[in-house]
DNA sequence: AAATGCGGGGTAA
DNA sequence: TTACCCCGCATTT
């Protein structure tokens, strides 16, 4: 739309920023929650988006002094690549999420690529003038503004959840070898979701669940409480499963999921295990007035997860299409491998009328209770005694 | 353990 | 003044 294409109350909606003194109150179209925004970009949101209150953002965003308590401030730390530039299949590279905090990026950078075992380096964001692009957040009564200044200059990295989930199947990859040793089996457990991971239906999950889960080994079974999975372990995994192509009664968006673009690789495709945009905590928000847009064309993966997201999600409503992830050999190697730009679904908005509570969703799915045999039986792939 | 937010303090233009 | 950055601390996840 052309700025003409405003009438003179629009384009005062339009032009605020975030410093002045008085902001836009009679708002009335609310955007969507914006997982990627970029460039030069302002969005106002509904004071109820659990997202915005929490200033997510899928770029790696650390908090930056601006000697303002009114505006909330942060910086883009850029992504982690492999310093080798290493390539995993399909010419796939490695953009790991920066760690937000400062001790624990000094300790990411530490540890080595995991596709090649090189060194990682981090590739910091100068799309501001030469500094790190900057987001301010701002809360003002109903609404929730928000403004991005600079344009990233470096690829995308993995998501928040992305990153949490690599670093869960890491702690499943360590409690399975520790349950192993104790077990004194063989020297390394394999972990598998049985239902998850080897239905040969073209559903793969992640890549990062990859190999060293599926190895077609005689295996034997160990109940999730001998992991000790922790109930947010639990819920990732559930995540995963639910995302795999699933409808839900009441959808009415995409039947037939895009398929992924592979294109440049900082366009790439990402697994999208995500709940969708109005997931997140959908009766208590404001709804959008407009699908949500990106300049790209496509459409927001989903609020990024917010830390209640795990327990929100159980009681998520489905109203919505669950792409399927993109299939993936189950031979690659179970590490991340960052392409952004996942094409994007359009999801339904959720009414309370199709509200459906996991249970349902789940039976509906011929799933009772999200498939207590995978969930509740990780199958340990035993190397033969 | 990390993420997040706050605010003191520093530097440079 | 403005706009960065670094750091420690407290709280939340």
């Amino acid at each position: 739309m052309e700025p003409e294409d405003f009438d003179s109350e629009d384009k005062e909606i339009l032009s605020w920023d975030i410093n002045d003194v008085k902001l836009p109150q009679d708002v009335k179209k609310i955007d969507w929650f914006q997982e990627w925004p970029d460039s030069y970009e302002k969005y106002i949101y509904s004071s109820e988006d659990r997202s915005a209150q929490r200033h997510l953002s899928s770029w790696a965003m650390r908090n930056t002094n601006n000697h303002n308590s009114r505006i909330l401030k942060k910086s883009c730390l850029g992504v982690v690549v492999c310093s080798r530039d290493c390539s995993a299949k399909e010419g796939r590279k490695i953009y790991l999420r920066p760690a937000i905090c400062d001790k624990a990026r000094q300790k990411q950078q530490r540890k080595l690529c995991p596709n090649c075992d090189g060194p990682l380096k981090l590739i910091p964001c100068r799309g501001h003038g030469g500094f790190p692009v900057t987001n301010f957040w701002r809360h003002e009564g109903r609404f929730i503004f928000f403004q991005s200044k600079g344009e990233h200059d470096h690829p995308k990295p993995e998501t928040k959840m992305e990153a949490e989930a690599r670093r869960t199947v890491k702690k499943v990859q360590v409690a399975s070898s520790s349950v192993s040793l104790k077990l004194n089996r063989a020297p390394e457990a394999k972990v598998t979701f049985p239902h998850v991971c080897s239905e040969p239906d073209g559903n793969s999950p992640p890549l990062w669940w990859g190999s060293r889960f599926l190895q077609p080994l005689t295996y034997k079974t160990v109940k999730t409480k001998a992991l000790d999975i922790s109930p947010k372990t639990a819920q990732l995994m559930k995540v995963v499963t639910i995302r795999r192509g699933m409808k839900t009664p009441g959808s009415v968006a995409n039947e037939t999921p895009q398929e992924p673009h592979l294109g440049i690789p900082q366009a790439g495709w990402s697994y999208d295990f995500s709940p969708p945009q109005n997931a997140l905590d959908p009766l208590s928000q404001q709804i959008p007035v407009e699908p949500p847009s990106a300049k790209t064309g496509c459409l927001p993966l989903w609020p990024s997860p917010g830390p209640d997201l795990y327990e929100e999600k159980v009681h998520m409503e489905f109203n919505s299409y669950y792409p399927p992830p993109t299939c993936h050999s189950p031979q690659e190697d179970p590490f991340l491998f960052s392409y952004t730009s996942y094409p994007h679904h359009q999801y339904s908005l959720p009414g309370k009328s199709s509200k459906w509570n996991f249970d349902e969703e789940m039976r509906y799915m011929g799933l009772d209770h999200y498939n207590n045999e995978m969930l509740l039986n990780l199958s340990f792939k035993m190397n033969p005694i």
